[in-house]
DNA sequence: AGTCAATTGAAATTTAATCTCAATTTCAGT
DNA sequence: ACTGAAATTGAGATTAAATTTCAATTGACT
């Protein structure tokens, strides 16, 4: 599926499929949470697998650009990434206190934007959405983190 | 206005009014745009002001903290801040292709937002919405520049 | 004016991400 | 399978945003 994908988007771009790269989207599609390229390489390593920290970061823009990886969000502490296996669209909640990341998918919210590019005659590809506060358990718990050392 | 606000505030917090902190409040509010800290840094040289880059950042902090300045996205050249003088809460939609942002505000959106936090118990505090596509200009002229150029 | 904690600035540091370039690997064509 | 051209790799250098360091300076309170 995704190796695939991979394959024919390389193919199509007259790009070579190599050991390191292969490396870098197994690991990549071994795992259904959001990552950070640094953590991924680290993985790469642990998991016996080979490939250079500046192979792991341009494999990943080729992810990107093929549809296989999104990049999710930026922080203060480097981007952030997930795959598209079964992830549809979706957008995030994050806690301020604990740092969990909700996905969620509003169909309501689509048509809005879409209505928005519209009367602002943009043509939308994308969008990111991330709403920030706090989660239910968090919430409960009465704050024990304090927002500033939360940010993410 | 954004003078007596930062004074109460840094009062309120024990620290001091110095003139860095002034001509950096000054420069952010002189104009009405998006900008980014090294851009605020050369005006306020230019304009005959001074405060190190370092003052910059520091006081860039304080103004967000303060609310009169809000980080409004980060990109993989840096983070963009805007300040919030009758700027209310509002998104942005930005051309991939000549980088313009256009801001907007729906009240329908919001309100989608605030039911989609109740039905995942989520207590949102604040959200950043991002919309990514062609502006109109773009699509007429035909992507002159391309979109990897582009990214801003 | 005197005191002292807060602040400043130049330069160093940190950190994510990108780039360099010699050595290696892929792959299309034989 | 072999060959050669072109793409790719990796270690380390580099870039650039942002933060930190620390000695010298400044603001604010009495």
């Amino acid at each position: 599926m995704e190796q695939k994908i991979f394959r024919d988007f390389l193919g199509r771009k007259g790009l070579k499929l190599t050991r390191e790269r292969m490396s870098v989207l197994r690991e990549v599609f071994s795992f259904h949470d959001h990552f950070d390229p640094e953590n991924l390489y680290l993985r790469i390593r642990g998991s016996g697998l080979k490939a250079s920290r500046a192979s792991v970061y341009r494999t990943l823009s080729l992810l990107v650009e093929s549809g296989l990886v999104r990049l999710s969000m930026r922080t203060e502490r480097g981007n952030i990434y997930e795959h598209r296996f079964g992830h549809g669209h979706h957008d995030h909640m994050i806690c301020n206190s604990c740092g969990k990341i909700i996905e969620f998918y509003s169909e309501k919210l689509e048509n809005i934007q879409d209505e928005i590019c519209d009367n602002n005659k943009f043509d939308g590809v994308s969008h990111t959405l991330e709403i920030r506060g706090i989660c239910e358990r968090c919430g409960k718990q009465g704050n024990k983190r304090r927002q500033e050392e939360a940010e993410i």
